[in-house]
RNA sequence: GCGCCGCUAGCUCAAUUGGCAGAGCAACUGACUCUUAAUCAGUAGGUUCUUGGUUCGAUUCCAAGGCGGCGCACCA
């Protein structure tokens, strides 16, 4: 793009650049030996107050900091200004009289979003803010482009942060992640969550003998979840293949190994609708345990599920979208069929397949097109008793049709032993007590094929090397799948999916 | 896929019934040696998402399209 069809403010800062590079000013630097960051150069100036080893000036440690400059206040022959780096905010003092003339006229060559460094000692200013009297500055890279930075104003009677105009843009923050990073800390702050959330899921599963373990995300075969995959080929074995729907699969063809304790922490792809919920790709935790029932992974998902909420919000209250939620074991539990029932009126058990069909018409349940009797089921129960499960709940013991991967239920008819894991009326975590006979695997999988042929394209396809895994002996074994995604939504009060992923799918540009 | 809402300066937003497209912040020029939404004076900045239509005249009305948000559907 030639200079002249670039806006004014684009056109000024290359201008300045152009001039620093005439006056010999290296524009993008290569490194820069900081001392201190914004936070630790707080603490150590703390130190020296307490310590009551500031000079006669007030003048405590020396340091070399850096950062982007995220605001200016020009007074004359001194300036104020902010820097922000991994620690903080830093104020810094520029005077006249203690840079020397030509070092306080380059700041003029100064924007915000620029990257400098700064070497001075720290003060106190009068206003009690702890600041770097500048003695000398480095540009370490210049800003062409403005970044959206909005205001902030601390309301003195209330004390709360006012925010004056800023990015808000949905579309362009999520485009342009790295402007609304750039911006909000508090974003930032949201992804530190993220990250935590995974490290504690991590530290405590490593921490009761689980493997962490890689598998395919590119497979031959998808399965693991009732779900559309996305297809794609491999040119030099002119092959189709599929981006994974889940790991489970995989997984639990590595507890027939002989790893008994496993999980994963992997992306998942599904060629499916975007929303508030949903997206793509997305991040899901699978571990299973072999000896362990659904009983078992039911306990262990509850304390993990304590432990990652105590770690990132320091307890298992929380407040989403404005809703107390407690994460304070135990959680509470229903069974599919009861909570169903009772919505009904009557036992859906003793129900008929044209009964519940009548059912789901009154109220108003579109798409009943070749409905099933599992697919009705579950159509009622999202409608009647989904919503109603804000605090966290396990759903227990699903109809079979439903769940072609778990085992019957030890004692009950026509339903198998799995629980989904509800908050905030959407599904954070499904488990089962995995079905480990063959003979069984396959019936079910026949069936799934009988629903693919009549239409059903999310039906699950038969896995013969599966099989085969299962044939070799597979022990009892309970596994989790848990939505990584939402449980960060949760924990950090996000509305939506796409605020706590950081390049969330979006339509082409233009 | 359907419905509703939105798209105007770098950012956040105005614009009467269809009548010269404006403000705040950012930018630029100047003043100012403890400010913090710094202040004060001035200047500049526009493909009003795109295409077409109606009209003497369209940011405004109509049609189609694009992108986004929300809701619905889909997502066991």
């Amino acid at each position: 793009m030639s200079t002249e069809e670039l806006s004014q403010v684009l056109r000024d800062r290359r201008e300045k650049l152009a001039e620093l590079i005439r006056k010999g000013t290296q524009p993008f630097a290569y490194s820069y030996d900081r001392t201190h960051d914004a936070a630790t150069a707080a603490s150590s100036f703390a130190a020296a107050e307490e310590a009551k080893s500031l000079d006669a000036d007030g003048h405590g440690p020396r340091v070399r900091v850096a950062g982007r400059l995220v605001a200016w206040r020009g007074h004359g022959k001194t300036a104020f200004a902010h820097i922000e780096d991994r620690g903080g905010r830093m104020q810094m003092y520029f005077r006249q009289d203690v840079m020397g003339e030509e070092r306080f006229a380059a700041l003029h060559f100064l924007d915000l979003g620029d990257w400098v460094g700064v070497e001075g000692p720290l003060f106190r200013t009068r206003t009690g803010e702890v600041t770097v009297r500048v003695e000398a500055s480095t540009l370490l890279s210049k800003s062409l482009r403005p970044l959206p930075f909005g205001k902030t104003e601390v309301d003195a009677t209330t004390g709360e942060k006012v925010h004056h105009s800023g990015f808000s843009d949905t579309e362009a923050r999520y485009r342009q992640r790295y402007a609304d990073l750039a911006v909000h800390p508090e974003v930032r702050e949201v992804f530190r969550a993220r990250a935590k959330v995974v490290t504690e899921m991590r530290r405590f599963l490593d921490g009761e003998g689980f493997l962490e373990v890689e598998t395919p995300a590119l497979q031959p075969l998808y399965g693991g979840a009732a779900a559309r995959p996305f297809v794609t080929h491999h040119n030099s074995l002119d092959r189709r293949m599929f981006l994974r729907i889940a790991d489970e699969l995989y997984l639990k063809r590595l507890i027939v190994g002989g790893f008994e304790r496993v999980y994963e922490i992997a992306h998942n792809f599904r060629n499916e609708g975007v929303d508030r919920l949903h997206n793509p790709e997305f991040t899901m935790l699978e571990f299973y345990q072999a000896f362990a029932d659904y009983s078992d992974v039911l306990e262990l998902t509850e304390a993990l599920f304590g432990h990652v909420a105590q770690a990132v919000i320091g307890g298992t209250e929380l407040t989403y979208q404005g809703q107390k939620i407690s994460f304070a074991r135990p959680f509470a539990r229903i069974r599919f069929m009861e909570a169903l029932g009772e919505a009904l009126g009557a036992d859906p058990t003793s129900l008929s397949e044209a009964e519940l069909k009548k059912r789901a018409i009154a109220l108003h349940v579109p798409d009943l097109d070749g409905a099933g009797r599992g697919k009705l089921l579950d159509k009622l129960f999202g409608a009647l008793v989904e919503p109603k499960l804000v605090q966290p709940t396990f759903v227990m013991d699903h109809p079979i049709e439903l769940s072609p991967l778990a085992k019957p239920h030890r004692t009950a008819q026509g339903v198998v032993e799995r629980f989904e894991l509800y908050a905030m009326s959407a599904e954070l975590a499904n488990a089962f007590s995995e079905l480990n006979d063959p003979l069984d695997q396959r019936e079910r999988f026949e069936a799934q094929r009988t629903l693919g042929s009549a239409g059903d394209d999310e039906a699950h396809q038969v896995d013969e090397d599966y099989l085969r895994a299962m044939e070799y002996g597979m022990p009892p074994t309970g596994g989790v799948g848990i939505g990584i995604d939402r449980v960060v939504m949760l924990l950090t009060d996000q509305p939506s999916i796409r605020d706590v992923i950081l390049f969330p799918v979006l339509r082409e540009e233009e």
